[in-house]
DNA sequence: ATACATACC
DNA sequence: TACTGGTATGTAT
């Protein structure tokens, strides 16, 4: 609201330490007062004096920028205004006010989940957390500066009777699927941002719906219905919220909000019949969502997805606010928003933006030319497109997950042997989360925090990708040894370990074993030819500078530009247009034009799911039932290495081209051969003498037990130099032979694939109710089981199936009737890889209808089909 | 490639 | 007593 710049450097710290009342609910409440409990509650404590550090460090960025900015001549930003005046004209030429987006945003989730199912809470200042931290907090305590992201103990100081609710992720999941079902009515490809939020775009669903009967807009109330449970709570307090509109259950209706929701609280049993527009359309959303899980969600509505988001918070709670699809209206709108509301402008960017006197969105499109002059390119692109009202119009899912960690904090651990035992428990839980999506990375990550909040990263990049536990500790544990030699002989005192698993070699890369069991079972022999003369690909793609994510966001920012201008001359750029940012960064730019290029040829059709269903999500399933038959993380490993260097399909995980080699996955090193025979027995080789280091180590060190594999690596990179070898392209016949001995030697190698062994439940509660819910990727049929073994079982048998009925000449794979009834299914589907991190069993096999956008994998689809044509 | 910082929920 | 955890991305080196 009030967002005064910095004036001295208290002030300015307040920004960081102190109340956030950005937040809905927070208005009116006695800041200073509020402000005050917190700075006496955290003085004094490390996480204060770090806290205090951290502002420093940002006061000196600042300090450098005013300086900076004293040092531009008038000339200078004459330039800059001419360049950007150019860039604005571009991009308002891009401006696309036609696609209907809307941001849904569920009010005060956790905390209304848990109200609504604890009549006692309905009436108290409560919050979902605990004494350390908090994740949500309702209305009520709102009104006493109790927020989300402030720990508990703070929370109690502000608010002596509050009530904090442990958290209940199991629930809040079921009630993300129940609100998610109904989401993907009007929007199949709706994208959730969390359990409690998505985008959807609206633009198809109203076309429709100026078609539709009143019986199609008619929605009942239903029985279970807020008031109902409201009257029906023997608890007399209840009545009094209720009178209150204190209830955060039953939230007062906002002024954005319809009429008709709140006057029919007497009928139950009758049901309320919604227009054709848009803003019936999304009241009848949430009217849905409310009869259904008797919680109110927002929703905002406009031309793009910025806007819409920050519509959504306009109204809360339980209101909505629709944004005209005008230029002048988006520009109203601007006008006066404190920077701060836009998603990606957090603390320290305000800050930034407020020592240059910008704190209004207005500010930022006058200042542009002084902007481009002191920030980065990215950013400026950013500023000068939130200046004028401009966001994505289109939304589309993040295709694959780039990271996948686990991080715990702890009271004080200082001693060396408990910390490597930590971390090894860390690997493993790692390890089993990547299992079950069959995921393999090359970057360990270690994180650690001391006792004073100061925060290391350190990273090591294989040269193979690894998943299991050893492979992931060997490298964690090297990592975390060099920092604790290098502070010897002090101790670590750490608060917080973090383990992370990064560049994971593309599922895509694991293609090329389901084409050729696909193409084994059609013809009786290897599919390789055919595939390599599939015309779909063209291989100059594979020389292309493909999508490293730095240049996908990138291009991301890029899309509107350069496709509204010239879709069909992308490649060529160097418009006058570009010129602004061109000559500041030439090269980079030239990334992003190739990069749109490849992006376009994949994106369009897939991303509104036009693709053939799943046909790469079912290959993936294919493989890992191969894999997890055939053999351990051996053939894996080999599988991966093999298909990347193939080349037919450019891999979008890497930029590098790929080296055409074998690598062993023991010791990680390149083997000079091309016959697998030979290539397996040096795994052999590699494993015994794996496992006799194995032995001799352990009685060494206790963490050195599993010395053998990090000694491989070593070997391997004394070794990297070697010569590479030049590999068969991928679904030649020997790759549905590799490794065929991998099996035997599970002892000293993890099964990678779903093996049910470890499923046991960790201590982390991430993890709560993870095994629950496994959907079959191929029939999509919730299966009843928490046996992984079994659910594997089930996937074989539907795989199966599934390619006889292809072979006899179904193209299209039809799903299972039975299929659509089951409500799990839609939600599963729609999990976005961030989703999938939290609801990790949901994720195996990939579902089918989630789209990757990535030009190959149409290719693929269509070379499947076509196969079975 | 690595380290660190920022941001979001 | 007590200031999260998971993911993505930007920036600098």
């Amino acid at each position: 609201m009030d967002n005064e710049p910095a004036q001295t450097k208290d002030e300015g710290f307040l920004s960081r330490m102190a109340l956030n009342d950005n937040k809905a609910g927070m208005e009116g409440l006695d800041r200073d007062k509020i402000n005050n409990i917190i700075m006496e509650s955290s003085k004094g404590s490390k996480f204060y004096e770090n806290e205090l550090k951290k502002d420093q460090q940002v006061n000196q960025r600042i300090e450098k920028m005013m300086l900076q900015k004293a040092n531009i001549t008038q000339a200078q930003l004459k330039k800059a205004q001419a360049q950007v005046e150019k860039m604005t004209l571009a991009l308002e030429r891009s401006r696309d006010l036609s696609r209907v987006i809307v941001h849904v945003d569920m009010d005060a989730f956790y905390a209304a989940v848990e109200m609504r199912d604890c009549a006692e809470l309905k009436t108290k200042p409560m919050a979902v957390g605990s004494m350390s931290m908090l994740s949500t907090s309702n209305y009520l305590a709102r009104k006493y500066g109790v927020r989300a992201a402030m720990p508990g103990f703070i929370a109690k100081k502000l608010c002596s009777d509050l009530v904090i609710v442990p958290p209940n992720f199991d629930k809040y999941r079921a009630v993300s699927d129940e609100i998610r079902e109904i989401f993907a009515d009007y929007d199949p490809h709706f994208l959730p941002m969390s359990l409690d939020e998505a985008y959807l775009d609206f633009t198809e669903h109203l076309e429709q719906r100026q078609t539709w009967p009143e019986s199609l807009r008619t929605h009942r109330y239903s029985s279970k219905s807020i008031t109902t449970a409201v009257e029906e709570t023997p608890n007399p307090k209840d009545t009094e919220a209720k009178d209150e509109d204190l209830s955060p259950i039953l939230f007062k209706e906002s002024p954005g909000s319809p009429p008709g929701l709140d006057g029919s609280k007497g009928a139950n049993g009758g049901s309320e019949l919604f227009g054709t527009s848009v803003e019936e359309a999304v009241r009848e959303m949430r009217f849905r969502i409310e009869q259904k899980t008797m919680l109110t969600a927002s929703a905002g509505i406009a031309p793009n997805m910025m806007l819409a988001k920050v519509c959504s918070d306009k109204n809360k709670p339980n209101g909505q606010y629709r944004l005209p699809p005008t230029r002048e209206a988006v520009m109203d709108f601007i006008q006066d928003l404190p920077v701060r509301k836009i998603c990606g402008i957090g603390k320290v960017s305000e800050k930034m933006l407020n020592a240059l006197e910008i704190t209004k969105c207005s500010h930022l499109g006058q200042q542009m030319a002084l902007l481009s002059l002191l920030f980065s390119e990215t950013a400026c692109q950013n500023f000068m497109e939130v200046s004028l009202g401009l966001g994505s119009t289109r939304i589309s899912r993040h295709e694959e997950r780039k990271s996948m960690s686990i991080e715990r904090t702890f009271k004080e651990l200082s001693d060396a042997e408990e910390q490597f035992s930590l971390c090894r428990e860390l690997c493993k839980d790692l390890a089993e989360d990547m299992k079950k999506e069959g995921l393999k990375g090359k970057t360990v990550s270690l994180k650690l925090k001391n006792v004073n909040f100061e925060v290391k990263t350190r990273a090591q990049t294989l040269q193979c990708a690894v998943a299991a536990e050893e492979e992931i500790f060997a490298v964690a544990k090297d990592l975390l040894k060099t920092e604790i030699d290098n502070e010897s002989p002090h101790p670590l005192k750490l608060r917080l370990m973090g383990v992370r698993m990064s560049a994971f070699v593309s599922s895509d890369d694991k293609a090329p074993t389901q084409k050729s069991i696909l193409g084994f079972l059609k013809s009786g022999s290897s599919g390789s030819s055919e595939i390599k003369g599939e015309p779909s690909y063209n291989p100059s793609q594979a020389s292309q500078p493909m999508a490293c994510p730095s240049v996908q966001t990138a291009k991301r920012k890029e899309e509107v530009f350069l496709h509204s201008r010239k879709p069909e001359e992308t490649r060529n750029g160097g418009e006058p247009q570009q010129s602004f940012f061109q000559r500041a960064q030439a090269k980079r730019l030239q990334l992003h034009v190739s990069s749109v290029n490849t992006q376009d040829e994949g994106c369009g059709a897939e991303a509104r799911g036009i693709s053939p269903i799943g046909a790469c999500s079912k290959e993936s399933a294919l493989s890992s039932a191969a894999l997890n038959k055939t053999g351990g993380s051996v053939s894996q490993v080999l599988e991966n290495k093999r298909a990347a260097p193939a080349g037919d399909h450019p891999s979008t995980s890497g930029c590098e081209a790929r080296p055409q080699i074998l690598i062993c996955p023991v010791c990680s090193s390149k083997v000079e051969t091309t016959d697998l025979n030979v290539f397996n027995r040096h795994i052999d080789l590699c494993l015994n003498v794996a496992s006799t280091n194995q032995k001799k180590s352990e009685s060494e060190s206790v963490y050195d037990e599993k010395k053998c594999l990090q000694e491989c690596k070593e070997l391997n990179k004394r070794k990297e130099r070697s010569e590479a070898e030049e590999e068969q392209p991928f679904g030649s016949k020997e790759s549905s032979r590799v490794c065929p001995r991998g099996g035997q030697h599970g002892g000293s190698i993890q099964k990678v694939f779903l093996t049910q062994s470890d499923s046991k439940p960790t201590t982390s509660q991430k993890c709560q109710g993870k095994l629950s819910d496994l959907v079959c990727p191929v029939c999509h049929l919730t299966q009843e089981t928490d046996d992984l073994a079994v659910f594997n079982r089930h996937v074989d048998l539907c795989l199966n199936q599934e390619v006889l009925h292809e072979l006899k000449g179904q193209t299209t794979f039809s799903q299972n009737p039975s299929v659509v009834k089951n409500s799990k299914n839609i939600a599963s589907r729609n999990l976005p890889p961030k989703q999938a991190g939290k609801v990790k069993s949901k994720r195996r096999g990939s579902p089918s209808s989630l789209p990757s956008k990535k030009s190959r994998s149409l290719g693929l689809c269509n070379t499947i089909d076509k196969f079975l044509r």
